[in-house]
Order: structure tokens, then sequence, then C-alpha cells
DNA sequence: AAGGATTGGTCTATAATAGAGACCGCTGAA
DNA sequence: TTCAGCGGTCTCTATTATAGACCAATCCTT
């Protein structure tokens, strides 16, 4: 149930002369068709990233990457694999042996995303610290006022 | 609790020379310092990088984000905003106004994401077509198992 | 020949998290 | 007076994640 109706529209850009839904369509977010909702929510999970960076150095079968990635359980790795799969991001494949093998590994499209991928995991190290510390003075600031 | 005790290390590596875990350290994610999980599982949860995005244009005040980002609660919005300003991605400034206006602004660390942010959710836009077909597909694909 | 490990998962029970929406004091406008 | 907006907080419920047992088949070790 969206919380923005048509009542409310009028009343947007209250501060910017542009409206928020314009600016929103205007950037490519339509709502029914927002790819950063649309994609960014599936790979910005938990594990869909790690996976797709372990599986950046070639393929892997399921328990290799149970065990690349350590803290996963091992249903959150199939339903994580299963999406992207889905997505077509990596491409499952089974092969018949006794007991059946079955190999994941990035589709091109998979290959293509670890471009932007990296440059955000570059980013995180370059900053980490920064980060860190941003959030260690945040906390002492948060203690201060509870005392 | 980690899944994966030092009595299981031997063991890794069966496919490839290269320990797992070496192949961990040597990519930087050395699990007590991972600046995959550390900082991409804060930005990449469902609303932060849309809130992001939407900073990008100029501050906003509290009630403007909520109309910009139209399905999030304010609850989800409040705690979004905070968990960024503890990593010191945006700057939250209080006008002692009566009733207080409260705006939301990126310092510059949050600038220096929107790069890295723009070139996935380019990435994003670009093959948000394939992404979409792929699913399709697998979507067929299952339905045929089914039957 | 028995016991254990490994394969690629599924299933269930429980813990953590997200979301809906009521509520708050205060202010300005109708 | 009554209503809307401000910037949230609070509670209750629904969704989601996690831990871990379990599976059949196959190999290796003893």
């Amino acid at each position: 149930m969206p919380r923005l109706q048509k009542g409310n529209l009028a009343l947007i850009g209250d501060a910017t002369p542009e409206s928020a839904i314009a600016r929103w369509e205007r950037l490519g977010f339509s709502l029914a068709n927002c790819p950063v909702r649309d994609v960014l929510d599936q790979i910005g999970d938990k594990w869909s990233s790690l996976i797709l960076l372990t599986l950046a150095d070639g393929p892997q079968r399921f328990s290799q990457l149970h065990r690349c990635v350590p803290d996963i359980s091992k249903r959150m790795l199939t339903q994580s694999l299963r999406n992207l799969e889905r997505d077509g991001l990596l491409i499952r494949q089974v092969f018949p042996t006794k007991p059946p093998a079955v190999e994941y590994r990035l589709s091109p499209l998979g290959q293509g995303i670890l471009g932007p991928l990296g440059a955000l995991v570059g980013w995180a190290e370059q900053h980490h610290d920064a980060i860190r510390q941003a959030r260690r003075e945040f906390d002492i600031r948060e203690a201060e006022l509870l005392a």
C-alpha cells in the first residue's frame, strides 16, 4: 500500500521548486520501474556481493562456496545462489557424476557487474578507517548525551 | 559463532591449490577486518542507497525524505538516517526554531560514495532489461519442471 | 564389513528484523 | 476550535534469517 497518495502530491517540493516525484522520475526511479530497488535490493543483501566476489576467481562448487563464505548457512547459500541464478548473474551446472557435482560460475552478466562492484569495494576499503572513526565518535557523543 | 574451525582449515582448497582462507586474506577480507561486510552491509540495505541518492540533489528535511522515499516507514527512515549519520556519510543538523527543523545533508564522505554508487546504479539501469528477461526465463524453466 | 566423511541440498524451530500505524507535544493556519 | 504538519518514538505483528538436524548415495579407512 503506497503511502504517497495523489492528495499529497501537490504539497511536495516545499524547499525545492522541483517536486520529489519529478526528481525521482528524472533520475529514472519511476517506482514501477526502478532499477535501484529492483537490482540493488538483490545484490545488496548480506551475501550476494560476497558470493559474486568469491566467484570472480573462478567456478566453485556448493561446498567450496560454503567454506569460502564462512558464516553463511546452507539455507541462505542455496537461496542466494538461486536468486543470483534467476537474475542471470551466475550459471549453475550439474555434472551427472555420482554423487552429482554442482558447479557455480559467473555468467557474462555476472562478470560485468564485478567492475562497479569492485569500485564500491575499493571505496569501502579506502575509507574503512574513516567510517570506523566516525562510528567511534558518534558512539562517544551518544554516550555523553546519556550521561 | 564461526562455522569455520581450525580443524577444518587443513581440508580447504580441494579444487584450487590456494586455500579459501588465503584467497580471502589476499582480497583483504580478513573476517575480523572485512570492509565488504562492515561497510556494504550498511549501505547495501534496503533504504540507505536510496537515501544517499536522494540527498545527492541537496539537503532534505525529515518529512521531505519521507515523501521522497515513498514506501519507507518513519521507523526505518529514522533508523537508516541514524546509521548513515553514525558512519559519517551524512550530517544531521537541528535548527532551534519552533518547532525545530532537522536537516540532513551529505558529508564529504557521503559525497564521495556517490561515484561508486552511481556506477553501480548505472550498471543496474543499463542491464535492467537483461536481468528481467533472465528472471522470466528462469521462472518459465522452473514452471516447466513442476509440470 | 562397519564407521565416518563428503556430496548438494531440504526442513523445522527459533531468533532477529522490518513494517504498520497509533501516539506525542508543539505550532501555525482556517 | 479544529485540523495539518513537524520530527520523531513506541508497540504489535508479520516477515525473514539463522542454527542445526536430516537425507540418500558414495567413497575411504579401519
